[in-house]
DNA sequence: CCGGGCTACTACAAGACGTCGTAGCCTGGC
DNA sequence: GCCAGGCTACGACGTCTTGTAGTAGCCCGG
């Protein structure tokens, strides 16, 4: 018996492999791709209550439903990133905080960033 | 009657008040402050269950416990944002939409931050 | 030294999520 | 056209987390 996943991650896995995707997928495909080593019908459930929240978009194909986030990946983590600063107390900080757990290249392509938008 | 806070409501409202305060705080003045409308037994056990999560230190305090979060919370919320980066598929995408979600005044500061970094 | 108030521990309820069973429907083979 | 196999939709169950409170014990002031 495989242990229990902790709370979030199967979730997490199958909206991440539909990101990844990009493309509608059917819970068959889902299910093969991400845990096959569950129930058919987990993957299922997993599918019906991120519709259900609003994470997922579908459409009928064939006799089955597809599947596709209904926001992208980058703007979902960039909104959960700016949720971060909104809750701060003091935003300055968290910035500064931030900007240390970077990398060079991840610093660089920041700058560019930054430039552009300066325009 | 009165309506239950939606999950992690009643602690992220306790860890902020914390964080806001600076200095340790005793479980009545916690209730006081963040929950009057709640028994104080309420927050008693959320201080609890967050020192038991990691979240919070604690010493005595007379024959109380004095509480206060054993994170920065500019380090917190940077590592949460620094962990949305991490889970994404596409980093560059993220910073991308991250920096369109900037005020002018926080785009400068970040700018900034990344001049002194580049050093 | 006695009562009021405040604290610590324990208990109960509701929601979210992981996981699956069952019934129904579609398709392919005969 | 009909039947069996497989796949899907929906609902159900268990657990863990978290919101919420009750009760018993301890300390201090009067």
């Amino acid at each position: 018996m495989t242990k229990r996943r902790s709370t979030g991650q199967l979730e997490a896995a199958v909206l991440e492999f539909l990101w990844a995707v990009g493309d509608p997928s059917t819970p068959g495909e889902v299910h093969e791709s991400v845990a096959p080593d569950l129930a058919y019908t987990t993957v299922m459930t997993v599918l019906n209550r991120l519709h259900a929240k609003g994470s997922l978009e579908r459409k009928r194909r064939g006799r089955a439903f597809a599947y596709w986030p209904s926001e992208a990946e980058a703007k979902h983590r960039a909104d959960q990133m700016r949720d971060q600063l909104d809750a701060a107390g003091d935003r300055h900080a968290v910035l500064s905080s931030f900007v240390y757990t970077l990398t060079g290249a991840e610093a660089d392509e920041l700058r560019r960033l930054l430039g552009e938008a300066a325009e």
